[in-house]
DNA sequence: TCTTGGCAGGTAATCGATTACGTACGGAGG
DNA sequence: CCTCCGTACGTAATCGATTACCTGCCAAGA
């Protein structure tokens, strides 16, 4: 139906692996037959084939991105800043959602390796990645973010979870809040990370660190938008009734959702009654009242720390796998 | 590398062409001969190469996406919603980035075509489709929803707009209030559906709409996410100070945030200074403060007629092209 | 003069499926 | 016994590229 390499060969009066090396400068053509084909190219308006050409080469220049919740603008910001680093090296992102479903997981990325993507990026479900070892090989190369794959042998981009939690508390403690809570929405080792940040910034400010104010949920991770659904509306509960706590530092969006839920329920003022700080900026945060201040998470650098990781990878950088940290930003808002 | 169908078609002691008529039930094949075949597939672990499938057949089982903002939720939400009817019928989903610009939009279907994609879902950015009819012409079937698409030969799926600003307005009316704005960020043909419910609802409780209380943005459409950037803002200025307004219609979600920043930075109350009701409904909106009232899209059901749509086309429903409309739920909080 | 080697480009196998066409067999009808 | 048709399956062309290998030519060196 459409035009093929055939037409263009014919048409410049060449074979049509000139064509294809014309196209590819995969081996040196003289000046003047590349013109001619060139000439064809346009006058045909022919494009390649990317399906035949994948099917040949066995590279479709495409990459995977398997996301756990792509309702998550925190996910699709950094999805769009991958795309605006590969797309213009030629590469095409096929976004794909696992809903934080590991079973799901399993099945996108064996989808993907069929479909012979050259490179998965994954923000993983689980803590438990070794499943993808056997499923990955080394067809392609594997990049992670924003959660830690266990021990598969990947590239991975983290967020500085220690030190932004770190600058959050301090932030708290500079104001003169003594009694701070922490809450994660469910344990991880990201949670833990950013706990720790919390406990050094109280020790470095001589403050007692009260184990009975730091609080986890039990849950699988959640999707943002079901909200309220998790423990974290409870685990306010714990922390802010008979003021056991003055201040809040929120492990992430999720916890700040309950919180805020929380508190307005009870009618509490903020930052009177009880400040808060949250690891995560969504951009409601600063449309709630009154805007929250948020440790912001760089997703447009941890994009394109992970594109670029891809492509080095791609191009076949063959150095030890690297862990990337990519640092936070605290914005300040006025509830605290 | 792979297992491919030759390997199974010599373990199974067939030619591929049986193979293959047993994978597509394409021809019959007889009880045991198919059963061998089944269990060399089983034993190889084999899987069919779908590169190599859509090279020869043409299909590809691949149904392209393109959405002008993947950043904003409610597209993201009917997109799930899409996936969850065509995934099982063995249609995989390629979501594409539009970012509300025509240049873009164009390259991304130039580009899922050349894919072999066999369908195409798309939510337009602009109303001028016309230069869709060149580029798809026939190669595939194309569903459009949230807006129209000019005079483009496909099928549509659009939202009550006229019965959902009605119910919304309505539900102002009978809370007493007279001066009720409408604002909508930009004039657009499902704006002004919108607004024509609104005055429709205005004229059957005997209330003379008055032009200067409708307003509409100016600018081209503007990605939610970087809010407050549009001209909603002022236009809730010019409807709100000096009392002019007691209440108002938010056109769609931009609308609204534009509005409660307005209201939010100059101390006004809800309802008691302006009460509130807003087109679309964001999670978020119920988180603000108070919660608002919105019309919500039906989203799922969207997505579902949608896709089920597509699956018609794609299996050869010639009827002319239909416009189907989705009823709103009117979701009351305490905002009005 | 005869090899050698570099250049320019063509030939045809190949990737892994789908599918039009061909063949072999067996039973029914004349 | 011959034809005709239906069943069951194989053969090989095909989709549109990439790429290993080959050919022809010309100039340099022995």
């Amino acid at each position: 139906m459409g035009v093929s390499m055939k037409d263009v060969a014919r048409m410049a009066g060449v074979s049509t692996a000139t064509v294809s090396h014309v196209l590819n400068e995969t081996r040196h053509v003289n000046g003047d037959t590349r013109e001619k084909v060139l000439q064809a190219i346009r006058a045909l308006n022919y494009n390649v084939n990317p399906i035949a050409r994948t099917l040949r080469s066995g590279h479709s220049h495409m990459i995977g991105l398997v996301i756990s919740d792509l309702t998550n603008l925190f996910y699709m910001d950094i999805a769009l800043s991958i795309d605006k680093v590969l797309n213009p090296e030629g590469y095409h992102l096929i976004y794909i959602n696992s809903d934080e479903d590991p079973a799901k997981e399993r099945d996108n990325i064996e989808s993907l390796l069929m479909q012979n993507v050259d490179g998965l990026i994954i923000a993983p479900t689980g803590k438990d990645c070794s499943y993808m070892q056997d499923l990955i090989g080394d067809r392609c190369p594997a990049v992670f973010f924003d959660r830690k794959p266990g021990d598969f042998p990947g590239d991975c981009i983290l967020t500085e979870n220690f030190d932004g939690a770190y600058g959050g508390t301090e932030l708290l403690l500079s104001r003169g809040y003594r009694n701070i809570g922490f809450i994660g929405s469910s344990f991880t080792e990201t949670m833990d990370e950013r706990a720790r940040g919390y406990r050094k910034a109280l020790l470095d400010y001589a403050v007692e660190a009260d184990d009975k104010l730091i609080l986890f949920g039990s849950g699988r991770p959640l999707r943002l938008s079901e909200q309220k659904v998790g423990d974290s509306f409870k685990l306010t509960e714990t922390l802010v009734r008979d003021r056991k706590a003055d201040a809040l530092f929120c492990g992430n969006a999720l916890a700040a959702v309950g919180a805020v839920s929380y508190i307005k329920e009870n009618r509490l003022r903020i930052p009177e009654d009880i400040a808060l700080v949250c690891f995560d900026d969504m951009f409601w945060l600063s449309m709630s009242d009154p805007p929250l201040t948020a440790v912001d998470q760089d997703r447009l650098e941890i994009g394109r720390t992970a594109a670029t990781v891809m492509l080095d990878r791609i191009r076949g950088n063959g150095e030890p796998f690297r862990e990337y940290r990519i640092p936070t930003k605290l914005i300040p808002r006025s509830s605290c």
